[in-house]
DNA sequence: TAAGATGATTAGGCTATACTAATTCGATAA
DNA sequence: TTATCGAATTAGTATAGCCTAATCATCTTA
């Protein structure tokens, strides 16, 4: 067959659909996701990601500076946004509507959001009426792929003293999602910052408005994201 | 890497399960499955089929008898059924819990059955009730692989005079399935047949208890699976 | 500034799945 | 009983993904 006679635009294979979400969370920042990092999170060989990222490039969907990484293009930048809203559509749907616990929808998520057709995507979301946040506290792209974008302190570098409202768990590992939980660390949560201990010692703080206290070390510290909530208090029913 | 180390028993691929599921399809009633009948149903080329069907026989699922066609084996069986299980329960889901419509869900299933854990499938058959039937009356094979086999005739050779219950639509096709729910011919409908005309003419049937009429030609009347009902009428709160 | 160390890429191969073109089998019909 | 025809298979090729081993580029450190 002619390549030129080839469909332009096919539809995006599973495999390329991980790889842009991958992307996109690394590069996020504005920076580039380095070939190791992307071959880390989908656990594959670096030399898959060189070979997929020239691909990649050549389809327009990343921009590639060798040796030092890629970014998206816009094009890719939608169609990862595409799937990060599907996935935590069927993130929410799965906890709301068919009893899943916060610590198992990953999974499924990241299976089912590469055969669900986009009229189920959006009857999901009306059935959920219309989410703005996944069961982790992510955020919700919209359908047109807008997404937003909060100013989030990590609890690890949050001041003593400070009111926080907990809105992000930055982690999809069931055992540590189950203990947050647990601890009822969980998005919506306000909470105080007691005291922190110092060489990457834990934080303490107090939950709101019952005052128990809860002991977290740095490295769940640096998975809650929080937003910073004013004194006086009526931070979280205005959200 | 060696051969002997690989997976003896690695999961099926996506295409493996459809390959599995036409063949549970074409050989049900007892015969063997004809390569080309599995390329038509598939929609790829005879040759496709003859390279997966020495795949299948090696890997044991299928037994294949050159020039004759195929039988699945037990393990085949097995697998065959549990795709059409997750189909069924997927299909009857979006119908009753996302407002699919019976024409629309089966090119959804037909996706969503491959990515679908066991755990999400038995979440979706209990918020069902543990459903017998799809919405096409199908029935739905048990965790375990059971599968009910009903006799029915259907109403093409159905003789004139009989009370029936409509219990299978035997089609996928919407644009047939949306005609026939317009008609009001949908599984669990009691009805008579008041006459056939002949040369492969229409049947006329009247709807019980309202007695409206109703004259659906040969190619429909074919697709529509019948269980005969005692006259004295009590079959359907039998069921 | 030259050597390592580290990370990225290239080279070469493998499997799954599809295709087209060529060939072969088997059933039917002269 | 053989010629023929349609179905099935084989031969050969392509693409998407992945792998390991070898090479190459860049950054750090002596
Ligand atoms: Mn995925
Ligand atoms: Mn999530
Ligand atoms: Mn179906
Ligand atoms: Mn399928």
């Amino acid at each position: 067959m002619n390549a030129l006679l080839r469909d332009a635009n096919p539809p995006l294979t599973r495999s390329v659909e991980d790889y842009l979400k991958v992307i996109y969370h690394l590069s996020n920042q504005g920076g580039f996701a380095a070939t190791s990092d992307i071959a880390a999170m989908l656990d594959v060989a670096p030399p898959s990601v060189s070979g997929m990222v020239k691909r990649l490039s050549e389809t327009g969907l990343i921009e590639h500076v060798p040796y030092r990484g890629v970014q998206l293009t816009a094009q890719g930048r939608r169609a990862a946004l595409r799937m990060i809203r599907r996935h935590r559509i069927l993130e929410l749907y799965l906890t709301q509507h068919l009893g899943y616990d916060w610590g198992g929808v990953h999974a499924e998520a990241e299976q089912l959001e590469h055969a669900v057709s986009d009229e189920l995507v959006e009857r999901m979301a009306s059935a959920l009426g219309h989410p703005l946040y996944d069961p982790h506290g992510d955020p919700i792209p919209t359908a047109a792929g807008e997404i937003e974008e909060a100013e989030l302190v990590s609890l690890a570098d949050a001041p003593v003293g400070l009111k926080l409202e907990l809105r992000q768990v930055g982690t999809q590992d069931s055992a540590r999602l189950h203990y947050l939980a647990g601890q009822g660390l969980t998005p919506g949560v306000l909470l105080t910052v007691s005291e922190r201990q110092p060489f990457n010692g834990p934080t303490t703080v107090a939950l709101v408005p019952s005052g128990d206290p809860r002991v977290v070390g740095r490295e769940l510290a640096q998975l809650l994201w929080c937003r910073e909530v004013p004194v006086d208090g009526y931070g979280a029913a205005a959200r």
